[in-house]
DNA sequence: ATGTTTTTTTAGGCTTGGCTAAAAATATTT
DNA sequence: AAATATTTTTAGCCAAGCCTAAAAAAACAT
């Protein structure tokens, strides 16, 4: 079993993200380049290499998509930036949005042993803070039928079940408004105008989300 | 504060080490890559580096020891270092001999916050799973009056309370012979001709220890 | 279809942290 | 005090991963 520099992780991880939300086109060079926060040129090169050792499929000029094996060593990073998220909050009392910056190191230590220790020792959870699922040692994770609140009409009833993106700001913006994982909510009204939305947050005050906001949130309706 | 490289903590954490171990002198270039596995031309080459950043005292051909911060943040990365360790085997629940590479990875993770939160979680504890002291932020820690297993006189009774070298073959060795930290022993007969010892361990059975294994194993009187 | 803009690649360079081989300094024998 | 052996440094090289500036390709507009 190859090993890879966090950089090369980082790079894969990447891609995964990148095809995955976009239904699995090739992920831009521009695109890699502004995640990672690094010049294209620097994303070229490494294409390259990439390529070389057989884990994405890369053509001048189309941008890269993962191999089965760049696939599964990609999940195999996704699952441990989630299962030390996971550990950050339930263990060490991390809020959710202090823990991305340290999974982010966290997820580079190799160490098969340790991941299935750690799966075990948080009991095997199937999603980190943010909601998102965290793959098994096979890859496989549990799917959601979650829609972005701003699909919601009004009056229906739905619960948070996690967020697009887990930026600290967006979480923090989050907790101000006394929303986490699980709240229930009621859609009171919806203004065209700006796509933001009137919420009741059950427990709690009324809130009115901006469109941002509500694309951003990934609930799950209930009657 | 400044940021170090892995490897520029590795050399700061060597050093420490083979100073501490020989009394405050300088550590050689040689001594330095024998621990790191490096050639001594490499260890030239970062002695120069980690000297004009102020993290220790070098002279061509008279080997290195740390300045004031040098030593400070080598304290800190066995802080870290020893923290882990101790995580690993209370928590995840791995034998003492497999956390030392494992711990190698975690101690280079960047996050104060993180090493406060862990201690805390861990209830502070003073002593990592080898028996050696974990320094506190400031770089304090316990010191025991332990000798090495090799200056007990016949009869005398005493309890396991570390090792001097924790490779895992030497700890594997120890399970191996049911001897654990805090096992209570008496030297029953001591060999001049090679320094071996028979040891009566509370509870188990007798053995004849080696020199190497004596002067492995520390331990601390009792009557 | 041609020109313009945007994206991507190439070319050349830099730092870090390694290496080997040769030279120089120091230490040890004789 | 030489001669020899050991240790350390220098010199020159390399790969990974980044960079900027320029060239080339692709996409978009007119
Ligand atoms: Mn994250
Ligand atoms: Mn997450
Ligand atoms: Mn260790
Ligand atoms: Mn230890």
């Amino acid at each position: 079993m190859e090993i890879l520099t966090p950089a090369e992780e980082n790079y894969l991880k990447t891609i995964f993200k990148l095809t995955e939300s976009d239904g699995g086109k090739a992920a831009s060079t521009n695109a890699i380049a502004a995640v990672l926060g690094t010049a294209a040129a620097s994303v070229t090169d490494m294409l390259k290499r990439l390529s070389a050792k057989g884990l994405l499929h890369y053509e001048k000029h189309r941008g890269a998509s993962l191999t089965e094996r760049g696939n599964e060593l990609a999940t195999n990073l996704v699952r441990r930036h989630r299962l030390w998220e996971t550990f950050l909050v339930m263990k060490l009392g991390f809020s959710w949005d202090a823990v991305h910056d340290i999974a982010e190191q966290l997820e580079h230590v190799q160490s098969s042993e340790l991941v299935e220790r750690l799966d075990a020792f948080l009991d095997r959870p199937k999603f980190d803070p943010h909601g998102d699922p965290i793959p098994d040692t096979k890859g496989r994770m549990a799917s959601r039928k979650q829609v972005q609140l701003s699909a919601l009409a009004v009056g229906e009833k739905a619960v948070v079940v996690g967020v697009q993106e887990s930026q600290a700001s967006f979480l923090q913006y989050l907790d101000r408004v006394q929303i986490s994982l699980g709240a229930a909510l009621q859609v009171l009204e919806q203004f065209d105008y700006d796509g933001s939305m009137r919420v009741a947050v059950q427990g709690k005050d009324e809130y009115t989300f901006s469109q941002k906001v509500c694309e951003n949130l990934y609930v799950q309706k209930t009657k």
